[in-house]
DNA sequence: GTCTATAATTTGATAGAC
DNA sequence: GTCTATCAAATTATAGAC
């Protein structure tokens, strides 16, 4: 039993991760939704508050399934990283919302630039605490990048096995599957 | 002395590579050259011609520009990638071209996604090439990733030092500037 | 909270004059 | 090769009834 606004923002998410900012419109989420466009103007009066609560709501979701676990190595960290970047191009072969919408950056309303740039500022924030090392801000910089590029080679290739390729040296030891 | 056909091209190009795909229009394009949209048709019939020509040209340009010197070192290799990627970013702050249409790849037509994998089909292979040994096509899809991350967390920070952390990794010795 | 209706603008694209 | 003029459709957004 979720709400309305809950479900608009689900398929904003999903319209957005697909084609981009200016890839879907309030006719399109509507009709996803089964309701009329005025309707989703209820619930978000512009797209750009939209697409601001969209980010926010990403940020949180995916620092929370990315959470520290007790007592775990540097490698952990990179692993846990690596493996729910990849359950969600697994998923539905998208794009991280925030990597999409940090490609656009010059579509973007400030007030969703913000978001874009506080997920980035909280993943390697985190990351670089879990890796430590003199060089964990550079290592952490590096990881995301690594995982967001990921992303574009498997979707440009239409083949999760891109993206494995890519971040293999990241965790070496983690499961992969054929692709 | 170039021809307007060149001159939409390049307007296109700076245009998708800011905003996206989705993000500028023929009216944008022709109030930047001066003439009619209708003009623009002339030159490009369709807006998915007009992309694909981009991105076709923009892989040449780019393939070129990163081309082998002789005797060159793995090391040098990447250092040329990272470098030319570098130069673009630090000149206008935007996208790698084919690295955001990657990213929105669900809202591109398929003659211009062909290009798209197309442009990272041939950087992979190239610098799988030149990088050698067992894993040189893992490699490459890292190294390329991570350039492409790398842009889209500078453009997220709208600061390039995002980019110099992100990539210090790949060529330790390269020359950075203070961002 | 959803609807109908509509405003005001923008979009990709075409026809035909010059 | 560029223009004026135009089309049909889509866009974000609002007003007001139910």
């Amino acid at each position: 039993m979720i709400g309305m606004a809950e479900r608009l923002m689900d398929l904003a998410e999903a319209r957005i991760r697909d084609k981009g900012y200016a890839g879907f419109s309030f006719r399109d989420l509507a009709a996803d939704a089964g309701i009329k466009s005025a309707s989703v103007h209820h619930h978000f009066p512009t797209k750009t508050k939209l697409a601001a609560a969209v980010a926010h709501r990403y940020a949180k979701r995916f620092l929370a399934a990315v959470e520290a676990k007790p007592d775990e190595s540097p490698e952990d960290a990179i692993s846990t990283y690596r493996a729910a970047v990849r359950k969600t191009i697994e998923h539905d072969g998208r794009m991280c919302l925030c990597g999409i919408l940090g490609a656009e950056a010059g579509a973007l309303a400030p007030e969703v630039a913000a978001e874009v740039q506080s997920f980035f500022r909280r993943c390697i924030e985190d990351l670089a605490n879990r890796v430590g090392g003199s060089d964990a801000i550079a290592r952490a910089h590096h990881i995301i990048a690594a995982l967001e590029g990921a992303m574009i080679l498997a979707r440009a290739y239409g083949d999760i096995g891109a993206f494995d390729q890519a971040t293999s040296a990241l965790s070496p030891s983690t499961t992969q599957q054929a692709s």
